[in-house]
DNA sequence: TGTACATCAGTGAACGCGCGTTCACTGATGTAC
DNA sequence: TGTACATCAGTGAACGCGCGTTCACTGATGTAC
């Protein structure tokens, strides 16, 4: 039964790719390996081991993948939009009812992230990396007009601000059960963010 | 070994308040019944269903106690300063590193806010009622001097995104394992709330 | 106020279950000649 | 290019463990008279 190192190349990266998903959904403890190799095509549990160290170790993984995701998105979404719209078109995308309801294909700070506060030294690494990669990204977008080297520091401090607000805020229009206190966190959110740059 | 119900009823306030402090530190999911029957000085895990019907109902009274506790606090703290400078205390003493380090204590929204999201609906209710209570704590505080009606709905919404940026801001920095990163997060994020009342 | 009985808080042990991990096995793939 | 052997991806079953929950038991507390 021994696959091509083509295929077994594959099957490594369906079980990181299904597993960031399934984490974000459904939390790192609340998910099981057997679940996690059902959701890569995988019949058993067993070959895990021939992949992976640990789960520990594809939490570290999952968790790479899925910040790169989202830092790949937000990059993509504001080379797209027309100069000194950018920070409005992001901070829309990331607080729209959509990446509330995607919560697997979206944010994974916003989904797991107090979970990460007790996750492994590599998982914490990756997730700090993480965090200064996406306030780098969101920098750029802030005060995107003024480029001399002391407001590329504000817009660094401004950007930090900006992620706070951005993550916070949705999460916590995820744990409203009622939909228009969750919908007034997204709205008034990206009005308190967007106050600072008219 | 029958106890009186004063005793009894001090047995269940001990175990909700040793739970909600738990919970915090190691998560919902992270904390099973043994240890909290241990933390609440009892000797065996048995009689816990002498008290609560499932974990399930712990985990909303203990949701609850940590929600009021956040929420007394913040008045208290705002009832103490001077007018005018309330919103000021309110916020540096949420992004504070004490805050951030006494995660047991603190805030529980910051604390479990990713698990709340998969939480049953008993404590789903009572979690979205203590973000309300908390969006009008603070919204008193947000513009104290307007108090006509209009500004009124204004602070609400002025609230939600300081709760928003309080609530992410503390969330990050206690993700973050690199200690300059994690205070940026703690300092740039009360400089951005606070630019809002300047 | 004193006695007889019912109640029930807490003990201690057990339940089934799913967890992460290990392992013997299979048979297709990769390697050596 | 063809053959013989070693490798190892995936299967299937099992491991010990801690989980939430249940239950028989104990004996002090509460209730009834």
């Amino acid at each position: 039964m021994r696959k091509s190192r083509e295929e077994t190349a594959e099957t490594r990266k369906r079980i990181v790719a299904s597993s960031s998903r399934a984490f974000r959904e459904n939390g790192i403890d609340g998910t099981g390996l057997s679940e996690l190799m059902q959701a890569a095509g995988l019949e058993t549990q067993g070959g895990f081991y021939k992949h992976f160290a640990s789960k520990g170790q594809l939490v570290t993984e999952a968790m790479q993948a899925s910040l790169d995701e989202l830092i790949a998105g937000v990059e993509r979404r504001t080379a797209e939009a027309e100069p000194g719209a950018a920070i409005d078109v992001l901070v829309k995308g990331y607080l729209s009812k959509r990446h509330r309801e995607q919560v697997a294909d979206g944010c994974p700070l916003a989904a797991l992230g107090t979970e990460l506060r007790r996750a492994d030294e590599e998982t914490s690494q990756v997730a700090t990396d993480g965090l200064k990669r996406l306030v780098r990204a969101v920098a750029k977008q802030v005060d995107a007009k003024r480029v001399d080297a002391g407001s590329r520091r504000e817009a660094q401090k401004r950007a930090i601000g900006v992620v706070s607000a951005m993550v916070g805020g949705l999460m916590l229009s995820r744990i409203a059960n009622d939909a228009s206190l969750a919908d007034a966190f997204l709205r008034e959110t990206r009005e308190f963010i967007l106050q600072h740059h008219r």
